[in-house]
DNA sequence: ATTTTAATTAAATGAACATTCATTTATATT
DNA sequence: AATATAAATGAATGTTCATTTAATTAAAAT
């Protein structure tokens, strides 16, 4: 889709329009919701014409797939920048770390956006567009972790929230400016590195903390009330 | 509001109508999406003419607005039973914990809407209507528990952030039926048990790993460059 | 049965919606 | 300057939107 024939004789495209039309596409989406985000309106502030907006994207839909995946590479290619699976586990995870509190702190809108994008209907649409390759290079990383014992035995999943779904809620905090409580919240340096720093304790290995065993999928037949 | 001047003659009200558009509203919106609700189709699948929404709601905000403020209250009452602010605190998350997991588990629309919400421009709104004495709850708990050494020394939103993100990513995982790989992805009460236990681990005092200084905030200004 | 009242509705409103179409514009080469 | 082509558009399409209006219905006390 990127690539069209280039003819003999064309009028240049202007690179300046398709940017205009991603960048107040993320600005409205954000700042108005998923509803309250028209193509008609998105052309108005981007000073294109709607039918402009057709030549780029098949339709709405389309749109919306294309800023999320543009978005998406962005931010594995900020975060994965100097990374190396091959680090030990805490380096390797306090640069993951780093590099992804800086861009979503920076870069708070996108951010919204793409957490935003995982309760979307479009999310298995978005799933298949991928790039695998960040992915892979993470599971690399905890898979020889894990192996050579800097890391619990864990499904990657666990990993990946326990290590990052933390961050990634704080900032959301830190974005609305209020916690859950309503109150005025401010996100700070010294909270980030305390979180990191708890993160990497829950992940090492040793002290295994013992609790009561939660049964609620296996058994969620058997307690049909929930009142 | 939801109190009104009972007249000697009156036609009793179909508490059956204003159920159905309460269920089906939080259908329409895990399933379609914020855009993708419309008052229309609201009333057409709840059986009742588009003006009758609108005797209960006083447009589309208010009845979003009503729906999450309802939901918050059987969640936070579900959670809330048995609880008691007094428990130590391995017992009391673990109470949390658990009858988080149920609930969200066994109620996957309902937190899908809980959480989808927070990322919509109603939240500051949303956030007014609050029942504080939840909140108030988990703050005693967690203050009592910091006080007793039973809690590492963190601010509250640290504290919330590690302790349940966690919980809520996989759920969101599981209910999409991928990670973010992409790949299928099955939760597991065994998952859940071991992230509780993780968790645990981390909040627990002692053993405080050195992570480098994380510092993005602060210093914002002076890295403009995030290509 | 009548009365009173809120409950409920069908139908209508104008605005906004996604998308298309017929047309014009800009450009690199000739 | 003429030409071929994609880029870009303004205006229109029919649809769906949130909301309102005027009228009807149902219930419970008389």
């Amino acid at each position: 889709m990127g690539s069209t024939l280039i003819f003999a004789f064309m009028r240049t495209r202007d690179e300046n329009k398709i940017e205009a039309i991603y960048r107040e596409a993320l600005k409205m989406l954000v700042n108005e919701g998923f509803d309250g985000f028209s193509i008609q309106k998105l052309a108005k502030v981007a000073g294109v014409s709607p039918a402009t907006i057709y030549i780029y994207f098949s339709d709405k839909e389309d749109l919306l797939l294309q800023l999320h995946k543009r978005e998406m590479d962005k931010y594995f290619g900020y975060v994965m920048k100097d990374f190396d699976p091959e680090m030990d586990f805490a380096t390797g995870l306090a640069h993951q770390w780093k590099r992804r509190a800086e861009y979503v702190i920076r870069h708070s809108d996108e951010a919204h956006f793409m957490e935003n994008f995982r309760f979307t209907p479009l999310l298995p649409k978005a799933a298949k567009m991928r790039d695998p390759r960040f992915s892979e290079m993470m599971k690399r990383f905890v898979t020889k972790a894990i192996r050579n014992k800097e890391l619990v035995t864990m499904p990657f999943e666990v990993y990946w929230s326990v290590a990052f779904s933390p961050l990634y809620n704080l900032v959301r905090f830190h974005k609305a400016g209020m916690s859950l409580t309503g109150e005025k919240f401010e996100l700070t340096d010294e909270m980030l590195t305390q979180t990191l720093s708890l993160v990497l304790k829950a992940l090492k290995p040793g002290d295994e903390e013992p609790v009561p065993e939660i049964t609620c999928i296996n058994t969620s037949l058997k307690h049909p009330d929930t009142k």
